[in-house]
DNA sequence: CTCCAGCACGACTAA
DNA sequence: CGTGCTGGAG
């Protein structure tokens, strides 16, 4: 490498390709007169965007401007002509982050920064790759891109065929590992012995073998095959790997501290060409340790690609003083770091805010008021941001947001496309598009029921697999020889029927009118349209929403091939609107006032990281809590509960130790608005906590509510209850602190018409106490507590 | 052979 | 709390 002489760039002449030519030329004139893209940067940023040759390390702290280098970058490219839009790799995480860039991208050019077709995520990027040259992989340039669901139901699949206990040897289990062998880019006779061992007795990697035969059978890959085939392709086919380095002039890869071993090596082949790479990072914002990334794919960057110029960013922009301090100082506890003096460039402005609230449920409520507050004030709701640690904590503020009418948007939460009627949906459109979908037909086949249960399906994939076959055409002559039952061969008849029709149809019709019509004829729609529970209404809009998102497609393919990469649904629409995000989807963004609820030891920390991976988690953790601060412009404001709910079961818990590492002077501490009961744990659960209670009878009314009451006193009596210890037997003590508390705001009386949350509606059959039973409509007679329904 | 209810068990973060 | 499997009824 001794060749890539470092180039200053102060010379317009030495960094041209071709020097005396047009781009030199045109270098010379934009550099005397400083082209206005350029105007607003510091000096740093400067350097960022004007290195153009050679290996590039940013290391950019939170707030110093990395998105507008990355983008300024990237048009100063084009502006100077150095490669054409198609000429350039740029590579992200997230899909928001790659629309993003192409956003700002455009706005700097001053037109869409049309033609950028190698703008995009690894995965996008590398599906792409792989279309390309599927054949060199074993596959079809159509193969289905599996997620974690699909492929723990592969794997559950080989399992079965290998006769191995999935209940001693979880599926997940196995994915798990198989995913973390494919972030090292391990291929199954790459794992180590060790590792292999840890699984099945030692059938670990024959398993992953087992497995990536299956998956090119059903031409399919899962989401580390989006990076392994390529980096596979790239070394066996070297004339193929040759293209791509004429085509790459320029690469840039954003957030490198999230990279992953499989990515490294991706983009180190890539880079043998051009050697252009500019990666841009923060090491003390690598979040992503439980999905494979290596930290020290930044700390070693010099090292890796030799010459390498590394330049830091450490002027802040965003956050006002104190909150930028209350960062640096959390984040100066983590020893694994380069180490990065953040400077804020403004006043200090407000202080960090710390405030308890008793539980969960009140956190949500406070926040929820403090943000009225605001909004009153004149401040957008835009402009407001709620992180969480884990998607579970959103639902509360959901809740409180709908009682409270306040707008509100949920990134990433409860997963659209993981949902079962969107997956079931997709499996129909999945099998329309493509018949040889094993999985999605296998998904969908008996849904709704159509009396096609395991047995039949068991003849159609074994049929399928003596004939080398697709499924629906297994059927197909299964039906036309007469097999099967008389019911079951009629059912299967009319949909493989269906499924012709709905195929040839593809290219006929749009798209959406399609789908609408294939969800219709399926009678899917109309499951759920019979469905009274009370979750149906919810899916039903779901599906109108997953039809509305298939319009902006050109059609069914690419909407499909959108949907396996982007995993999440543009909720972006114009309302003014609070985010509800996890810390985790917040990397990257920025809000005038950020709030961080829920910093409780267990929770955040959180008690996994700590228990898998020790120190490195803690770390890992704070790192978190870093990214969570720093997300604040004006305004950072922290909440810690007493007791919480954590898998269904009230817990009281203790404030974080990130507290107490956040410094002094830039902190308030906010007495909490209401803190009654919060570290009641004596026996004295008598008539004077009812008292203090009454007045709230009707705020605080909530199921939610009164499980926290039980659980204070259930804590009185069991001074160390156990989880588990109290299966079903809570209902005495909850049955007389509710009726006394609720009487007069529930009260029930026989006959009236109740909707119950997962019961549906139902009438009052017979009232005893708080104690109500009711004939639901649809799931039959039950008891319930008065507090768990609403007048329907 | 299919369907449904009841029960056990596992639950953070992502493309 | 939610899903996923098992066993028994139809």
């Amino acid at each position: 490498m001794g060749a890539s002489k470092p180039l200053s760039d102060a010379d317009p002449r030495s960094t041209s390709p071709v020097p005396g030519g047009i781009a030199a030329r045109a270098v010379a004139g934009l550099r005397a007169q400083g082209p206005n893209y350029l105007s607003g940067l510091n000096p740093e940023q400067r350097e960022a965007v004007e290195t153009l040759d050679g290996p590039l390390l940013v290391l950019a702290g939170a707030g110093t401007g990395k998105t507008r280098v990355l983008t300024t970058r990237i048009a100063h490219i084009l502006a100077l002509g150095r490669a054409r839009p198609f000429e350039i790799l740029a590579v992200t995480f997230t899909n928001k982050a790659a629309r993003e860039m192409r956003e700002r991208v455009g706005q700097l050019l001053g037109h869409a920064a049309e033609g950028m077709e190698w703008l995009g995520t690894f995965h996008s990027i590398g599906a792409r790759m792989l279309r390309r040259h599927a054949e060199l992989a074993g596959l079809k340039p159509s193969f289905t891109i599996l997620d974690t669901d699909d492929q723990i139901r592969l794997i559950k699949q080989a399992l079965a065929a290998e006769n191995i206990d999935d209940k001693r040897w979880p599926a997940r289990q196995l994915a798990f590992a198989i995913d973390g062998w494919k972030n090292r880019a391990l291929s199954p006779k790459d794992v180590p012995a060790g590792e292999a061992q840890a699984y099945a007795n030692g059938r670990g990697a024959e398993l992953y073998t087992l497995y990536q035969t299956r998956l090119k059978q059903l031409n399919a890959v899962d989401f580390g095959d989006l990076l392994l085939e390529p980096i596979q392709i790239f070394r066996e086919n070297p004339d193929v790997l040759a293209q791509y380095h004429r085509r790459f002039r320029y690469m840039l890869v954003d957030e490198y501290q999230d990279t992953n071993v499989a990515q490294y090596l991706w983009l180190r082949l890539l880079a043998q060409g051009s050697k252009n790479l500019a990666c841009v990072g923060d090491d003390d914002q690598s979040i992503y340790g439980w999905r494979g990334a290596e930290v020290e794919n930044i700390l070693k960057f010099d090292r890796d690609f030799p010459g390498a110029k590394v330049v830091r960013l450490e002027r802040n922009y965003r956050s006002t003083g104190h909150i930028l301090n209350a960062a640096s100082f959390l984040i100066a506890k983590n020893e694994g770091r380069l180490g990065k003096t953040l400077r804020p460039q403004t006043e200090l402005g407000e202080k960090v805010t710390v405030a308890g609230s008793w539980d969960s449920g009140e956190e949500a409520r406070a926040i929820g008021d403090e943000i009225e507050a605001l909004q009153s004030r004149g401040h957008r709701l835009d402009d407001m941001a709620i992180l969480v640690r884990a998607s579970f904590q959103m639902r509360e503020f959901e809740e409180r947001f709908i009682t409270l009418g306040l707008p509100y948007r949920v990134v990433g939460g409860p997963r659209f496309y993981e949902r079962a009627e969107i997956r079931d949906a997709m499996a129909y459109l999945r099998v329309v598009a493509s018949p040889a979908d094993a999985l999605a037909f296998e998904r969908i086949v008996n849904v709704p029921k159509r009396g096609l249960g395991d047995a039949t399906v068991k003849q159609i994939i074994e049929r399928a697999r003596a004939d080398e076959v697709t499924l629906p055409e297994a059927s197909r002559r299964l039906v036309a020889e007469g097999a099967l039952a008389a019911k079951a061969r009629s059912a299967l008849k009319d949909l493989v029927l269906s499924f012709d029709r709905w195929s040839a149809e593809m290219d006929r019709i749009p798209h959406v009118e399609l789908a609408e019509k294939v969800l219709e004829e399926s009678g899917y729609t109309d499951m759920w349209s019979k469905d009274r529970t009370a979750e149906a209404q919810g899916r039903l809009e779901n599906l109108k929403e997953l039809v509305r998102s298939m319009e902006p497609f050109e059609n069914l393919r690419g909407f499909l091939e959108h949907v396996s990469l982007v995993m999440d649904v543009d909720g972006a629409r114009g309302e003014d609107a609070v985010t509800v995000m996890t810390l985790h989807a917040a990397k990257g963004l920025e809000f005038d006032t950020v709030f961080l609820p829920g910093w409780e030891e267990g929770l955040f920390p959180h008690q996994r990281s700590l228990d898998e991976n020790g120190r490195a988690g803690l770390e890992e953790e704070r790192r978190l809590a870093y990214v969570g601060v720093t997300r604040a412009r004006r305004r950072a404001k922290i909440w810690f509960a007493s007791n919480r709910r954590v898998h269904g079961m009230w817990q009281s818990s203790i404030p974080s130790r990130f507290l107490d590492e956040l410094p002094e002077a830039d902190v308030e501490v906010l007495e909490a608005p209401v803190t009654f009961g919060a570290g009641h744990m004596g026996g004295s659960y008598g008539p004077s906590r009812f008292d203090r209670a009454e007045p709230f009878a009707s705020t605080y009314s909530t199921p939610g509510w009164k499980r926290a009451q039980e659980r204070g006193f259930d804590r009185g009596a069991t001074p160390s209850p156990g989880p588990g210890a109290r299966r079903s037997g809570p209902m005495t003590i909850e049955g007389e602190l509710v009726a006394s508390s609720t009487a007069k705001a529930a009260g029930f009386a026989e006959g009236a018409r109740v909707f119950h949350q997962k019961f549906g509606t139902g009438t009052v059959v017979e009232v005893e106490g708080n104690k109500l039973t009711v004939a639901f409509d649809r799931a039959g007679q039950k008891r319930v507590l008065d507090g768990f329904v609403k007048a329907a």
